[in-house]
DNA sequence: AATGAATGAGGCTTCATTCAT
DNA sequence: TATGAATGAAGCCTCATTCAT
């Protein structure tokens, strides 16, 4: 929508910051007090007025959409990092660490942004899947997961874990590494080959 | 607490016959629409005023939780029942069961219902943890789950599915009973003593 | 409307004392907590249900319309006895005593009781009136009070510090006997004939 | 607080005229119909919606509080300019004249306005009592007034002729001045040195 | 473009009164 | 007749959204 290296434009630099401070002060507001949350709190927050709020953001969904697509862009982004790890096993601890991650820094937020049904934003949530399912595809090559893994299965679970909170429950408890290890080992029977050695 | 059979009661039967309606309606109405739902609604849905569904409960949350004391009731009997399954894997499918026929009942109340800092009904909640530890002990006991299992994660991951709803997804996709098999096909390596036979 | 003497009657006993106990109990009630209390509560207090509170009063006006008649009979009553002090002076510092009396025991129920237009009540309240009158008549015709006394004036103040509770309010500074002799000492001047021996 | 000549203000001009209006539009209402009105009609009566009363006053008490405010500030106000008349008697006519003015305008308002416990506002109903505190000490100092003189009485007494409501139906049967009249003819001999020339 | 004042629908709750038991 | 359950109008207040400044 914008031409950001052309040299004259009607976007004004404060207008493009304010977006920006809207979105991560409804971030902060919406992570910490859950979607109940008021417009006039986020406005509050961003140091605007909710008119400003509005113009930026034609209503409260179009917000949380925004919200939405933005931690997805950031876990997509993430996701596809933790790809790379050299191991099958290690790309999957990489993403609960993210996952971990996430949900300390976006609490109560984290039900409608791993949410299926909720406003759509297709294209990056299906980003996320596909992250997992290389992960998942290129372990079952390898030989380093079980030929027979479910892998659907294993992609609803650590969701499950993650946007259910009882992954930030485990971490609240013993700290976020010892979580992440504890979910890695729990689930690495269910995945590995069995009898073959890392 | 009453003996519905009994001739004479001390109360009325059209009012206890309201308070069933409004708590069916409750449930009903809070399911499908989840917690925001309007008392207006409910009381509706009952076929009664506002002003009786207020007779029976003080306010929003005493009737919530009054759905939460219900629903755990129903699915804590349930789970001990799941427990005196001959086998624990048994068990454990027969606990995947009573979770996707409570989703598929209670919907958006299973958020409130499984998490653990909402509206207390401790006694109850704890109820069904017992249930999963006693499944889980028993398995470790009779060496049918391996030994260093770890129990926690285990009903952690179970809840998790329960109440994410992901597990309500997989029946939609494939319907209750392929669900449970492969939410007990794929947990059954993380549990079960590798190489027993059944 | 009822016939007190007659031997047989459909008036039952029960019935009348639920009368009583109603009264007293709406008298109790709305004295302590002001004219707001609820129908429910005064019901509660004379232990009866809100069905038997309306039986015997049409509703809640008809209600205060029986309070307020209640307490005039009886001010008017104990007005009638203060009449015949020997002195005019006495019998208006009879009267103050008896507007103390009042209020301590009516408290908050005074201003429904003495104000002018509420719920109508004429009849009695006339009575208390003419108590008034008369003993301002008897007092001026006497030469105890002062031939151009303004007896409508009068009766206004001191019903002005009865209902205002500021009379109340001498009274628990510094307790009901000097309250009324602080009121009598303040007015006698304004009524007395001046330069007369008492 | 505002120079209203001033060209530039913070607050909108809008915002301000709104503000008034709801303070007046609510002197208006429960002058009238007393303190139960509902916020609602005070709204309309301000031509302004719900919202907007509630974005001036916080709530129901906040506005009441903000009547009172109001009219202790006027009736303090004129109760200075009272005390300056150069007899004390004068001084006392004055305050009555101002009470039946105030009666009138504020009516069913009084009562909360003129007493005691109600929502507090301290300060400026000291200030009232210390006006009439004035008057009657300077009376006595210059020998117009009684040496004996129960100031509080006295002090009590006008208030409850103000607050009852008394005062006002005087004014009402023979209009306001001939009532101002009745009332310090009535108290002159109470409060006057008996024998001195006025 | 930014502001925050205004709006009013809608939510929760109370309570006088009616009515079935 | 006594009871208390049922009713629903009405009150207070919040908040998403619009609009004048």
């Amino acid at each position: 929508m914008n031409h950001p290296g052309s040299a004259y434009t009607t976007e004004r630099r404060d207008a493009r910051e304010n977006h920006e401070r809207i979105l991560s002060a409804a971030l902060e507001i919406f992570s910490k007090r859950g979607l109940e949350a008021a417009m006039k709190d986020v406005a509050a927050r961003a140091g605007v007025g909710v008119g400003t709020l509005y113009r930026h953001f034609k209503n409260r969904e179009t917000l949380l959409a925004a919200l939405i697509d933005h931690v997805h862009a950031e876990v997509g982004h993430r996701m596809e990092v933790a790809a790379r790890e050299p191991t099958a096993l290690g790309a999957l601890r990489a993403i609960i660490r993210i996952a971990l991650d996430q949900i300390g820094r976006f609490g109560a937020l984290t039900e409608i942004v791993m949410s299926d049904d909720q406003l759509r934003s297709e294209e990056k949530r299906r980003r996320i899947q596909r992250g997992f399912d290389e992960i998942i595809a290129r372990g079952i090559e390898s030989g380093e997961f079980r030929r027979d893994l479910d892998g659907e299965m294993m992609r609803a679970t650590i969701e499950a874990l993650w946007l259910s909170g009882k992954m930030h429950q485990l971490a609240r408890t013993r700290g976020s590494a010892e979580a992440a290890d504890r979910v890695v080992s729990f689930l690495a029977p269910a995945c590995l080959t069995p009898g073959r050695p890392p």
